[in-house]
DNA sequence: CTCACGTTTCGACGTTTATCTAAACATCAA
DNA sequence: TTGATGTTTAGATAAACGTCGAAACGTGAG
């Protein structure tokens, strides 16, 4: 949990992992939004990794990172938890329109 | 953001915290809690207070600390949207007495 | 095989962090 | 005032962090 709170601590990795959220991407698209170098930023990655918050997949010369939202779910669920809230999953159905 | 999350990065801050949910307690109490001096503790105590998540109060000897829940909801709750899931705030504790 | 490309690792540097002991400060009681 | 109690500050140290440029590594193209 506190790897978790460390990687989100710091707004370059908290912006990963948004970025992520839309899909796939690799080091390089990702290094793309940032203004710093590349040894900083695979620096970061290694911090969301170890974290647990992404994972890294070989993709011929790229590396393609994926968000792992479990994990996120699960420490933030926990946390709160302990806080009486209630932290719910994405609700996928904003199609509903029946509310008389 | 950052602070917030920085602040909660500790297990020792996450325990203060929750330790305060009970309800205010002095500086010297919360730390009995913990195996580190007391002047380890004040250094939490600031930083918890410099990320706003509680508040100090003098009485006399003591130096009460209470919980600044709002703090840390806004915090989860704004970031936690981003990522589509919705965290409802604590359950107002049935404690109502009368309801006439 | 050789080369360029995408990524990570290696040192290095200055800053921040967690921790301690010792000292200082503040307040109450005798 | 003196002393005891509760808390913070000061100063020190070792570890971790964010950052960089340069070098090394792995891979696909020619």
């Amino acid at each position: 949990m506190s790897t978790v709170f460390k990687a989100l601590s710091d707004p370059t990795r908290r912006k990963v992992l948004e970025l992520l959220r839309k899909g796939p991407m690799s080091a390089g698209d990702l290094a793309d939004h940032f203004s710093v170098s590349k040894a900083t930023m695979s620096s970061h990655f290694a911090v969301l990794r170890e974290a647990g918050l992404v994972v890294s997949e070989k993709d011929g010369k790229q590396v393609i990172y994926h968000l792992r939202l479990t994990v996120l779910e699960d420490a933030l669920f926990e946390f709160t938890r302990l806080f009486g809230w209630s932290l719910a999953p994405a609700e996928e159905k904003p199609t509903e329109k029946e509310t008389p």
